[in-house]
DNA sequence: CGGCGCCTTGAACCAAGTCAAGCTCTGTGG
DNA sequence: CCACAGAGCTTGACTTGGTTCAAGGCGCCG
């Protein structure tokens, strides 16, 4: 068991504090948009659940800031991360009732709470609504399988894969990771060792700098791409 | 590069002889029954490629016999096995205009064929049908992230997994099983090797029987659960 | 009944995991 | 401001599960 911190000043789980009802605006017309309308504001502390496998899921999520990660954990412990989410991402999205993976914050985080009924209603009111909700699902379908590409690749392949998906992000070549080496590992279905060493040796190659643990500078971008089979 | 092999009274790739047209029923009200209606039948010869990675998904396909592989391969000749698809099962949707990964048949199947456009237009004039597409896309998506599980299991959890996952689809213990060593390899991320030599230590233990290489009599049905880890 | 895929088995090897220190950064209290 | 504690990260030595390479068996189809 890996433990979890708690910080003061951000929420425990709970349920949101304010409900956001159904009040939809007529016609927003984009999914990310209409959420931020719909829902209310909510904070986690680092490591704090925010909703648990298996547990109803009445609420989906949007990032504000912070970085979430959603995950599963085998009965022996092993526990693999499906996604990272950053500021901007819809997460918590189920079509059963239930939630398949754990939340919880790499980081402190600030969301937008919204009810999943809410959603639901706009949706069968909105066609253009419901489009946007298909597409979001089926993107994240896509993630999910390029995700089971990475897992039949080596460790070095699996690092280079994460580095790039990391600076996708970003302008410029520094990376600053949100999230620890165990969650790298995770979701990377490696051990943290492995992924340390992994990063030693492509700094020895000159392919990245390590100018902190958190830190990363990707000095040579085409290599790593390389290493993407 | 593994050989395929192309049987008589099979067609090769084509694109559909006749075309299903936009002639959708007013209200079936279940996606797979429409699409029945919607489509055109077709045969593929067993390894003939339905569709290709990359190609315009201008199609979508029904189960009609057989069993389909979706796969996508590395630059180096890894192959990936998404998913295996059995008659009733739907496959080759994309929200995107293009296939990402290639769909042939593990055995001759016949199928329907549906234009991509004319789903897209029933589910514009249809709520119903609209929130099928995106509960079967949500179930593809549950599929993929259970793949991803077994993916960081040992070798035995896995081959457990997928003949469990297998004899779902039957009443009674015995399997037959309509793919090969290899097909079960790159499904599983796993060698022949491995799976061969682990299905022969789960008969040694006597889990299962092996009466012959594709046909798998489950003897002991708990114990592949419990390896579920 | 002969040949060719497909599958199984064996032996050697290796990439990643495990176990065990030790290091580094960060935050805390003296 | 510095000493200390603890978590997180790196590194080293060793082990191991699964792959690789190689050979042989089985069964299906012509």
């Amino acid at each position: 068991m890996r433990p979890s911190m708690q910080l003061q000043n951000f929420a425990s789980k709970q349920t949101p504090g304010r409900d956001g009802g159904n009040a939809v605006p007529a016609h927003t017309h984009t999914l990310s948009g209409s959420l931020e309308l719909m829902g209310a504001p909510m904070s986690f502390a680092k490591g704090v659940e925010i909703y648990g496998e298996s547990e109803p899921a009445d609420y989906l999520y949007k990032v504000l800031s912070g970085t979430v990660r959603t995950y599963r954990v085998l009965s022996d412990g092993r526990r693999q991360i499906g996604a990272f989410h950053f500021p901007g991402d819809i997460f918590g999205l189920e079509t059963g009732g239930v939630h398949l993976f754990s939340a919880e914050g790499t980081t402190n985080v600030n969301v937008i709470v919204v009810r999943r009924s809410s959603v639901i209603a706009a949706v069968a009111r909105d066609n253009e609504l419901a489009s946007e909700l298909w597409s979001f699902t089926a993107k994240e379908l896509n993630r999910s399988r390029d995700h089971i590409m990475l897992l039949i690749k080596n460790a070095q392949e699996r690092v280079a894969a994460f580095l790039l998906e990391m600076a996708e992000r970003v302008t410029g070549n520094a990376v600053e990771l949100p999230m620890s080496r165990q969650d790298i590992a995770d979701y990377l279905g490696l051990t943290i060792e492995t992924v340390s060493r992994t990063l030693t040796q492509l700094e020895d190659a000159a392919t990245i700098e390590l100018p902190s643990s958190r830190r990363i500078v990707l000095r040579n971008r085409r290599a790593l791409v390389e290493m993407n089979a």
